[in-house]
Order: structure tokens, then sequence, then C-alpha cells
DNA sequence: ACTCTAAGTTGGAAAAACCAACCCAATGGG
DNA sequence: CCCATTGGGTTGGTTTTTCCAACTTAGAGT
């Protein structure tokens, strides 16, 4: 990758995070589903053991999960994985490439996870808003370089 | 990858399409930068041609860029991409990772791109909403489960 | 002492990415 | 007409990731 990226631009700085083929999966399962194991997350994911090793140790060290001792009884203590505050703070991405995917790539039997609001069920999509908290339409966003861009 | 994932799982069908290490940086040029050309792609990401060319083609066949021809004074005809507008709406997936990038992974010189409003010049973010367009906190939103969930 | 289990580690095969060199087809200049 | 130029690739060989299966580890229960 382009070391000016690493630079100046968040977006190359956030898929240096998620960005390779199983780290959002791994996220959707703790997020979404609340697997906390290395066994839960690989038996959902089908992903190596190697790999899932080398993955949950990187968000630990990237601060998006944390590993916490837990103990069941008659068992000894082992660890999950949970998400940080930086790591709950991804749900806006998990949910734009959802709604993407609901409506670009349907599936046969039709949408299995809706977003909705816990207070009064609601749905929910993801969008811009404003610094008032109104939507604002996807036309209307400008991408605009600051005074820090690059020449 | 599980094949469950394939059939029930939008965010699974959408990183299909955008999942691994270069595309989100393609697209980001494209949507962002209003790159079109081969050539500009490689120069600012420094990716390799053969990975481009197969990245390009795939995003092409996802329906997410389309290719067009165009023709210089004095040149031959060739070809640019574009985004399709399945390939705009992906707009949100770069927004969301922007934002998490600016948050959790500052750069040094301060954000360098940021979203405003083309309309009143507002700063934008990216958040859930409900029906009305009202912005929803964070941990409002919940993920349920519809009646099409396997068991 | 022995076994069981979740959570890894290790070694070798397969796939993907990288890199440099090459190709191709107008087109303008000589 | 011949040639060099240029954007947009293709090809071959090397390095880096991923995959898979087998092995290891540590403590709890028997």
């Amino acid at each position: 990758m382009n070391p000016r990226d690493a630079d100046y631009c968040s977006i190359a700085r956030a898929l240096a995070v998620v960005g390779d083929r199983w780290t959002l999966l791994i996220l959707r399962d703790a997020d979404l589903e609340q697997i906390t194991r290395f066994e839960d997350f690989r038996d959902r994911l089908g992903i190596a053991r190697d790999v899932l090793a080398d993955r949950l140790a990187a968000l630990v060290e990237a601060g998006v999960m944390e590993k916490r001792p837990y103990r069941e009884p008659g068992r000894r203590t082992r660890y999950a994985y949970y998400l940080t505050p930086a790591g709950e703070q991804l749900r806006p991405i998990l949910g734009a490439l959802q709604q993407w995917g609901d409506a670009h790539r349907p599936p046969a039997v039709g949408p299995t996870v809706a977003r909705r609001s816990a207070r009064d069920d609601r749905p929910l999509h993801v969008a811009f808003v404003d610094d008032t908290g109104r939507e604002v339409r996807l036309d209307d966003v400008r991408f605009t370089p600051t005074a820090s861009y690059p020449a």
C-alpha cells in the first residue's frame, strides 16, 4: 500500500485494522451474535485455527477486542474475547455492509437480520446525518479536503 | 467461509464483493477522488498491475463499476472505470470506515478529508437513523433475526 | 495416574499477491 | 511507410498468506 495512505487516509488506517478477509466476519459474530470464544468463532466461520488465533491477537493488539478470563464450574480458567468500546463503534461499518448486501445481493430467503431500535422497535438504516441529527441524502454528501490535505 | 454465510448473511455477501485487501481502497479513489483510469489507480495505490486488472474486472462483473470508452484528442480510444449506482451506494461503508479511522487511528496531521453537506456545508457523520430520518444512538441499535433466520 | 477439553502451535501444501518484463494497438512525427 | 510513444493490460517466477491436519498444553474430574 502507498505509504501516503497511512499518513493521510483514515479509511486506509481503518482498513489496516479490519480490512482483511476474516476480521469483519469475526467482528460480526462478536457484535451481532455475542460470540466470545475461540471454538465458537471457529465453528461458525470455518476459519483455520492459526488464522483465527492471529486475527484475535491482532484485534486485541489494536484495542478492538479484549481478552477476559472466565471460568465455568468444574472447568479450568479460559479466555474469551469481548469488544471494547472502540470495537463497538465499528457497528456502523457492519450496518452499512449489511444494508448494501440486502439491497444489492438479496438472499433467496429474504433478509434474515434486521436493524431495529431497542427503544421503540422502529426499523433502522445507516445514513449520513448532519450535526442536528437529520438524515442527509446520499447525493448531498461531499468529501472535502481540509487544510491538512497533501499536495 | 461457512457456506451458510452466503445464504443467510448480507454482511458476508457484501464482503464477497468488497472484502479483500484492495477493493475498498480502489472504491475510495473512485468515489472520493474521481479516479477512473487504470494508471491513475495504480499510481495512487501502488497496487500490482495484475491484481488491479483482476479487481477492476471483478467490480465490473459485480455491477459496482462500469467500463466506458473515452477518447482524448490525438489518442486512441481507451477505457475508464466509473461507479454504477450500486457502487455509489457503497459510500456509507467508506464514510463509516473513515469516521472510525478518524476517531480511533487519528493521523499526526489531523483529518485530511471531511464529510460535508453539498447544500449547506454542514459537517456530516455516519449513523443509524430510524424511518423518520432521526439519528438513533448506537446503543439503541438491535440486530434482530427475522422469520427467515436459520436454526 | 489418566483422561478430557478449549485454546492454541506447528509444518507442509495450496492460493493469492507481488514484481518485472513483455505485449498490443492506435497515432503522430519523420 | 516506419517508428517511437503510451495506456492498459498479460505472463512467469518469487514471496506472502491461507488452509488443513496433527500435535501440544494445562488444569479438572475420576
